[in-house]
Formats: structure tokens, sequence, C-alpha cells
DNA sequence: ATATAATAATTAGCATACAAACTATTAGTA
DNA sequence: TACTAATAGTTTGTATGCTAATTATTATAT
């Protein structure tokens, strides 16, 4: 088992976490909170639903972290274009200020990451695991 | 970001719990006990130390899952060896019953994860994705 | 136009995830 | 031996992660 894909794959999920929070957390982040700024770095104005999907949070959850963000200002939430069943969310200045911050620890952690692994190797990395996504994506039921 | 490795990782994470879970839940696990479960089947008798590092499982999250394996009647703890710190963990019958269940879940989902991708290509990428877990290791720190 | 279905977000409840403080026990050292 | 440090597990408090049920709103069909 210790071997296995799943676990591999959970083990590098688990550093990732723990690497990125211990840097993030110092600044006041909590765990969801990174993933949902840098998604609103480049998509400012998204409604719930885009997000959730966007940062893998499931929609419930994401009601509470954005609340939270909300409370500590670093979101703003507002009904638009007539849909009053859609929420965009919008960065504050004060949020804002974290997505230089949250873009060096990632960018920081991807380098740490492949060090000693080649270009081509990192590249074959990558298009494997994106036909792993696609794969993950077509069959969303175990056959 | 969406082609980030970082969030690459972390979609193929929630791709898999989700199926994972969608076929184990029907049994009545939790997300955290096919883990302990499969990990017991090798490593029966482990103490909770060994269990969490085995299944990248924090320690004080680990004594609650084990403390509803017990009330479920899937595992034992007790003391051995003289020493009264450790506490070693057994799968109990009704606990072995899973594990061939659990196995199925899982190889299913890597046989599906690596559909259309050839045995030499997954092959280097598991090579890669074992140094990357080596550099994760070495570094537990961000530089 | 009205009843029904679909959609977006929220809420409630349970199970992790994780840091920090705490307990009990064991090891190390003067 | 007495003191101190280290270790294993638990507890507490806050933040997700997920399912199911709810609310409010919008779309669809007849």
């Amino acid at each position: 088992m210790d071997t296995s894909f799943h676990y591999m794959m959970m083990a590098v999920q688990s550093h990732f976490s723990r690497r990125i929070m211990d840097e993030l957390g110092k600044l006041g982040l909590t765990t969801g909170q990174p993933k949902v700024i840098e998604y609103l770095s480049e998509h400012d104005g998204s409604v719930q639903k885009d997000i959730a999907a966007g940062c893998c949070i499931d929609r419930a959850t994401l009601t509470g972290i954005l609340s939270r963000m909300e409370e500590k200002e670093l979101i703003t939430r507002r009904s638009e274009s007539g849909n009053r069943r859609s929420l965009h969310v919008y960065l504050t200045d004060k949020g804002r200020e974290y997505i230089p911050l949250i873009k060096d620890v990632f960018i920081k952690n991807e380098s740490n990451v492949f060090t000693g692994i080649s270009v081509s190797e990192r590249a074959a990395f990558i298009s494997t695991l994106t036909k792993i996504l696609n794969n993950l994506a077509d069959t969303e039921e175990l056959q």
C-alpha cells in the first residue's frame, strides 16, 4: 500500500498543505482561504457556484469559508444582474494584499517539489497528470 | 492557476476521495476508516503513532477515528510489551471483513485512473512521483 | 397563468484536519 | 535516586469536507 498511487497522492497532498499553511498561517489565513483568494485574483466577481468548482470546494463548505472571509473583510458578496439566487464575490483591497504573498508561497513550493527533476521529466509528469484528470472527469462513477 | 501542479493534485485527490467514498460509504465506512483498515491489514498490531504516520493522519485526529472504529467493533486497542504509553491496534473479525471490499474499490479506482495511459508512461509517472515524495521528505520546510 | 421542476445558497449534523495544551508514562542525567 | 526531558495518546477549539434537508428564486411545461 505504501507504493500505491492513491497513497502517494495522499502523501504529497498532505506534505503540500502542511508546508503551505506553515507559511500562510502566520499571515492569519486558514486552509480554505488561499485557494479562494488566488481564484478570485483571476476571476473576481465570480458566483459562489463557480468558485466552488474552480477551487474543488464543496458549495456547502464554501458558504462558511466565505462568511469568515467576509467577516475579516477579505471579500464582499452581492447579488447582481437581476438574478437574486446567485451571489457575486469580490476581493476587497485588504484581501487583494494577500495575492502576491500567496503566489510566492505556491511558486516556492512548486520549485521545491521539482528539485532535481529535469524540465522534460516535469513536462511529461504534468502531461500524464492532465490525462488522469481527464479520465476522472469523464467517468464520474467507478465502473 | 487551473494548470498548476498544486491545483491538479488537489483536483485528483478530490475526485479520488469522492469516488472511493461513494462506494465505501454504502458499506457504512467513513472517510478515515478505509485507510486505517487497509494499513492494519498489512500491519496488524501497530501502535497509533505508526498508523498515523503510515496513513498520513494527524495523531490527534486518529484518536477520534479509532474511537469510533472501536465503538463499531472494527478494531480493538490494548497496551502491550510493558510500555503503557503505546496502544496497539488490532482488526476484529468484523473489521477484517472489509479488507477485500476496500482493496477492490482501491484497485478499481487505480485502473480507471490510468485508462488510456501506457505501461511505460505509468511507470515514468510513478517514478517522478516517488522523486517528488523524496523531495518533500528531505526539505520539511519551504526554503 | 399556474403548478412543477430546477437552481443557488444556506443550514444542520457528523467526521475529519490540525494546532495547542494536558496527562500519563518512560528515558536520561547529574 | 531525584530532576528533567522526551514520548504517546487524549482533549479542546476552530476550520474544513460532505450529505441531506431547507429556503428563496428562476425556469419550464402545460
